[in-house]
DNA sequence: ATGGTTGCAAACACTTTGCACATGA
DNA sequence: TCATGTGCAAAGTGTTTGCAACCAT
């Protein structure tokens, strides 16, 4: 197991490598600790969450810098910009976006929700002349342990 | 056409009356301001709007206080407090919720969506022991004018 | 070498809080 | 009258910008 995981990290390592030079954006070690934070994230993180992640990795980066790489992610669709109704952004892999979130509204915890079927809303959407490029769909309501 | 604007008017006026005591909430005419900027709003409202309402209807309010209000409201459930990734909050009066938004991403103009069928993907996700209170579903693509 | 990247300070936008004064019931 | 609502100033978040120093290619 121990090499399992020596050996996905490695794997991440390179993939986040490819992913950054894909988008034309130079190789560092803040860029590559942010997209592997989003890479081995369960939920979507904001911005103290990511930095706390740096930090555990003894990766050194300044809010401002972790803004700055998080917006050139985002810009380059390696990455994409969600909220919860917090009052603050939170961010996933592009990767992982392919699903919903349930977000518990007593202890703020957050849970994916497989893939759902609003295809044919969209079509129906699309006949007004709307063009519709992506959605957001969350759930608000009160997770297993908060409804005691 | 005119009467009947009226009528409309004051028949406004009256309910929103009768929504703040219900809510036992002190009538002001900030907050008949407020409310009725929700009530007649075509789309959700930010503070800034709320205030251009109110200034358009010679109604004096503080920032502070349009803020203060419609958590006040919210609290009490007379409306709901929405966010479109714009990094600000918007509201709308919970009568008008039962629908959701399509936002242009150039120009940033928010139209109503039809009321969409999303009760099985929420029965599909109780099962799982999650208690779902409600949820937001918004479109984010190009409209009519900004797709040329 | 050099253009993209970072850190730090400062600014900005949105929202909340404290407190004295004003007002609705 | 008296609890509640309001205005103003100030502070609290989250996010962006300017600029000099730094570093990946």
């Amino acid at each position: 197991m121990q090499l399992n995981n020596i050996y996905n990290m490695t794997n991440t390592r390179h993939d986040c490598k490819k992913e950054l030079r894909g988008a034309s954006l130079k190789v560092t070690p803040a860029r590559l600790g942010v997209l592997a934070a989003l890479e081995q994230a369960q939920t979507p993180l904001d911005v103290s969450e990511i930095i706390t992640y740096l930090e555990n990795k003894g990766i050194k980066a300044d809010k401002v810098t972790v803004f700055r790489i998080i917006n050139a992610l985002t810009d380059k669709g390696l990455t994409k910009q969600i909220q919860f109704n917090e009052g603050k952004f939170r961010y996933e892999h592009s990767r992982k976006a392919d699903h919903h979130h349930f977000v518990c509204e007593r202890c703020g915890k957050i849970e994916d929700v497989s893939n759902c079927n609003i295809d044919e809303v969209e079509k129906d959407i699309q006949k007004k002349g709307l063009l519709i490029k992506r959605h957001s769909l969350e759930f608000f309501g009160l997770c297993k342990d908060c409804q005691s």
